[in-house]
DNA sequence: ACCAGAATTCAAACGTGCTGAATAAATCCC
DNA sequence: GGGATTTATTCAGCACGTTTGAATTCTGGT
């Protein structure tokens, strides 16, 4: 299909590198539904099945190539790093701090190069993978899985209710009320699970 | 592909109607993403194309069908009746059976047409005049509105990783598993929030 | 020099959402 | 009534993303 001389080519030719770029523009000029992995391929003059093999997918392709990964990996280990009792302050300090564009600004989500579709996408591999996995991993234990799902689901909904989907009380807080109004749900996501304790109630 | 003779059928078969009723127990028993118009069709026993014949597209269909689903859980000040204790979770229980049970779909089925935009715009309406305002009201006292912010962010992120952005973590779980595993964090957001004291710390 | 593995092309298949053409009934208009 | 139009349906097929298996060729380690 591409008569390209079968087989492993010559020397370190950057392929991985090149379908980045090439996807990096395509995506920018048609979007993620736009832009076809056939057509990535085709512009990067290499064959369609390679992007499965370097990306695995393409939603991975474009969570890659459009990395405004949230925190970023290494902000959110930062995170992690510490005692468990402030984890859920640390956390929150990253995510607002990444989306508030303290320091390196992610492009983009305000509106700008990419649309609400794509958004959720890269939103969704980050929830998945950065949170629900590293955080799980870093947690340890038999109920980790638990725990770190649940921290997604509220990390999420923070920043669905505040950056993506506005509602107006979520918005209109400044990012330390906003810290400081759900670091207890974040905190309860993250503490281990104890078999319920009949005196374990809520106060008043 | 069907075999059910070609062109239009005698009487007034509610077609459109039973593909919406069908379309949204698939839509909640696998997620967005894991219905497939060729499996409505096929449940709702109609040729496929028939879906973008009457709702143009999955996500138009999608929309239609959900829109309902954020107006019928409008039943959720019932489960703010009764003790403290215990509104979490009844507030999660009318949250999944809102999303997943089988109220039967009231009528007004044929209307515009709703993307995903659309829904979001709904939710949103949703989460801050009847999750943020009632339940602020419900709960009275000065910090209320911080309770019910909270509990609205968790509530919207349960709702947003589990049905319109699906994480593969959040889906897979069963109601009950997903109403288990984000109780602590929905009941601490419901907590009265008490001045830090310093021996309130987290377990291990 | 040898060999395991990595990188690439190719062809074929599968299931996806969606469209265009054909067809048949219902409805409208005179 | 009867022709024209609209509406509801099936069917055949497109382009897409993805996977798989095989063939090929190069790289790296020993």
């Amino acid at each position: 299909m591409l008569n390209k001389s079968r087989g492993r080519p010559r020397g370190r030719p950057r392929t991985r590198e090149r379908i980045a770029e090439v996807a990096r523009q395509e995506f920018l000029e048609h979007g993620y539904r736009g832009a076809t992995v056939r057509g990535i391929a085709a512009a990067a003059e290499v064959d369609s099945a390679l992007i499965s093999y370097h990306f695995g997918s393409k939603e991975a392709l474009f969570g890659e190539v459009m990395e405004l990964q949230c925190i970023g990996a290494r902000g959110l280990s930062a995170a992690f790093e510490g005692d468990l009792a402030g984890l859920a302050d640390r956390i929150l300090d990253a995510v607002t701090s990444a989306w508030e564009g303290d320091a390196a600004a992610p492009p983009g989500l305000d509106g700008a190069a990419m649309g609400r579709e794509e958004v959720m996408i890269v939103l969704r591999g980050y929830l998945e993978s950065e949170v629900v996995g590293r955080l799980a991993e870093f947690l340890g234990g038999t109920d980790a899985r638990a725990r770190a799902t649940a921290a997604a689901t509220v990390i999420g909904g923070f920043i669905f209710t505040r950056y993506l989907n506005p509602l107006p009380s979520v918005q209109s807080l400044s990012s330390g009320e906003a810290r400081a109004i759900l670091e207890p749900s974040l905190r309860a996501a993250l503490a281990p699970r104890v078999p319920r304790r009949p005196y374990a109630r809520m106060g008043a």
